[in-house]
Formats: structure tokens, sequence, C-alpha cells
DNA sequence: GTTAAAGTGGAGGAGTACCTCCGATACAAG
DNA sequence: CTTGTATCGGAGGTACTCCTCCACTTTAAC
């Protein structure tokens, strides 16, 4: 083991060879798949065979769970990051709007990623707080705006948002409802 | 295996002799704490031990995990349903208020609860939808008094406040910010 | 106090998940 | 093509959970 990585994640690295950073995307995607339907507790046997690689070159590339998760929930942070940037030349309530329709989309089917969002993690810190940085650009552009309210915190608006997305919901209509009940309530007055 | 029992519960049953009563309160409540703490997948021999009992007496009284979930979760149901009579000769948008204060209250810390608040089980089903009309009550009367938007359903509320706690929020005053939001959400203006 | 019935509890078999280890394999540099 | 090396994969040891079974204990009716 290496004294000194100085990467950002401590065990975790796209490997250099070609058949093994193919296992290594297929192991993220596989994983992400089974933490959706299964929840964190997935079995990793499973995960590996999904990916269609033995559970050896699983641990190899992910000693710990929590390294696997690290890997599949940054990933998603990062694409939400990404959107932040799409709906930036929207006007400030509808950028703030749009946004968070697709931070459900993206959480909808993935509950372990909900259940994990407030967990204290070293590695994950950085890539989280990148997301709350861009919720609150959006949040304060509107408030600046005067059309959202002030006393709430870009915090305090991803942790609804996100709870919201983990009720599990009859249909598409009733979580567009509900959404809409909470951007109400957000908007100033 | 009796063949006709007729009760509402399929196989459980609150035992006759004063020793095994003791024991099956025991369980629920042993179990309460483990469900909340561990979530619904929690040990049952776990249980057991912190209920004071044998594994063999737990399964015995609730010969399935579900069972003994569904007796947990009643219980809880039906203090919610108490608790709708309490409020009742508060204003309409008090009644409402204080009722989803107290369901958010009782649901902070049972996220098993939370998670299995929206699947189906056979004998759940009564209790659920007495919560449900407790619930609708009070949503009706604010929304008869032109106090609360008529565009949600009471499954949509408690579908959204119950998910707002499945959060798990830094403080309590953190908490009371996002349900104050959520409230003037569905405040009619 | 006696006794039949109800209830107890934990040993142990079955199944599953985790993780390590190392002989076999595939890549890529020469 | 050859060869050194990175990578693979799954057998198997460990640990944990589920659940059954039955010799033993407790209750409460008489």
């Amino acid at each position: 083991m290496q004294t000194q990585p100085g990467q950002t994640p401590p065990g975790v690295r796209r490997p250099q060879r070609a058949d093994a950073r193919r296992n290594f995307d297929a192991l993220i995607a596989a994983a992400r798949d089974a933490f959706a339907e299964r929840g964190s507790g997935a079995s990793l046997e499973e995960i590996a065979r999904r990916a269609g690689v033995g559970i050896g070159t699983l641990y190899r590339n992910f000693p710990t769970r929590q390294d696997l998760f690290d890997a599949v929930y940054t990933d998603e942070i990062e694409a939400l990051c990404r959107a932040a940037g799409d709906v930036a030349d929207l006007p400030p309530w509808d950028a703030l709007a749009a946004w968070l329709r697709r931070f459900v989309g993206y959480l909808a089917t993935k509950r372990a990623i909900i259940e994990e969002i407030n967990r204290d993690s070293a590695m994950i810190r950085g890539a989280r707080e990148s997301m709350y940085r861009a919720a609150d650009a959006l949040l304060t552009r509107a408030q600046e705006a005067g059309l959202a309210r002030t006393d709430v915190s870009s915090d305090d608006l991803l942790r609804m948002i996100s709870g919201l997305t983990a009720g599990g919901y009859v249909d598409d209509a009733q979580r567009e409802r509900v959404l809409t009940v909470a951007l109400d309530g957000i908007r100033s007055r």
C-alpha cells in the first residue's frame, strides 16, 4: 500500500489497463442499479455477478462497501452539478424550480442515495458541498429577485426535497402535485 | 394450527397467561426500539435478547418478521388516531397543523415505519386507512373553511409529511423550518 | 399441594453474505 | 511471438441470521 497517494479518494483509483477499466465502470453501473433496487444493503456478490466480474475484482477495486457507494454517489452528484449549469440562463424562479425537478428526477429511484445523503463520509463531503453550492446559487438568485422566501437555507431546501422524494409515490402525477405544494411553500408571498 | 380463527390478525394473538402476555408486550417494545435504530432489517435474535426472552418465544408469538412489524406498526397508528381526537376542538387550521406536528413527532425516529408506510400488507391496510380517515377529516375541515388548498388529497399530504420527516435533520429547528414551509405550501392563498 | 396445559429458551441445522487468497488468464511492451 | 506483470475469478473459511424442535419450567385451575 502506498503511503502518500495524495488523491481525493483514499483507496479507489480508476485502473490503467483497458480490461480493468471496463470492469471498474461495469461495477459502478451494476452497483448503481443494485443500490437503487435493493437499498444500500444490496449484496456485493450480486453486484459482481451483474457486472459480469468475479467477487475478487470487486474487492480489489473497492475494498469496502463504502468505497463502492462513494464512487456511485460521486457520479450522481457530478451529474446534478452539471445540470445546474444547464438552467443558468432561465429566469431566477424557473431556474430554481427546473433544477429541483431534475434533482427529484435523479433521486426518484435511488433510495440508497436518499438514505445516505445526510450521512457523513470524509471523501464524499466535497462532492456534496459542491452540490449544495449549486443549489445555493439558484436559491440566492431567486431570493434576491424577491421570488423566494428568505427564511430557508439551501440546506433546508435540499433536505426537504430529497425527503419528499423518499416517500414512494403512487404515480408521477402525485409526486408532481406534492412538489408543487413544496415549491409554493418556498415562494415568497 | 386452527383452521378458522376468524380474527383480524392471521396468526398473531395476545396470549392468555400472565407471563406470556409480559413477554408479548416486551417483544413489541423491543422490536419498536430495534426497528427505530437499525431499520426494518434488525436482527430478530437481537430483538429477543433485548426483550429478555428466547428466540423461540419470539417465533411462537410472531411467526414471521412481518407479523412482528405489523404489531408494532398497528400500535403506532392507533396512537396517531387517538391524537386526532385530541385536536378536534381547535380551529380548523390549527387542528390540522397540530396533528401534522404530532404525526412528525411520532415518525421522527422511526425510519422503519416511514420506509414501510406505503407498502401493502393485508392486515395493516385497515389501520392505515383509519389513520388516513383521521387526516382526511382534519384536511377537509380546513379546506371547507377556505384555509387549505383543495388540490391536494390527504394521501398527498401524509406522503409529503412523512417524506419530509425521513430526511434526518441537523436539529429540531431545521425540521420545524421545513415543516413550516410545507404548511405554507398547503395553506390556500 | 397436585397436575395438566401453556409457555419457555437455546442448541443446532440450513442458508447467506462477507472477504481473502492464489493459480489461471489477458494485456501490452519489446 | 515472447514474456513480465497487472488483473481476474471463484473456492472456501468465517461469521451472522433465520427458524425448528423439544426437554424443561411456570402458571393457574382444582
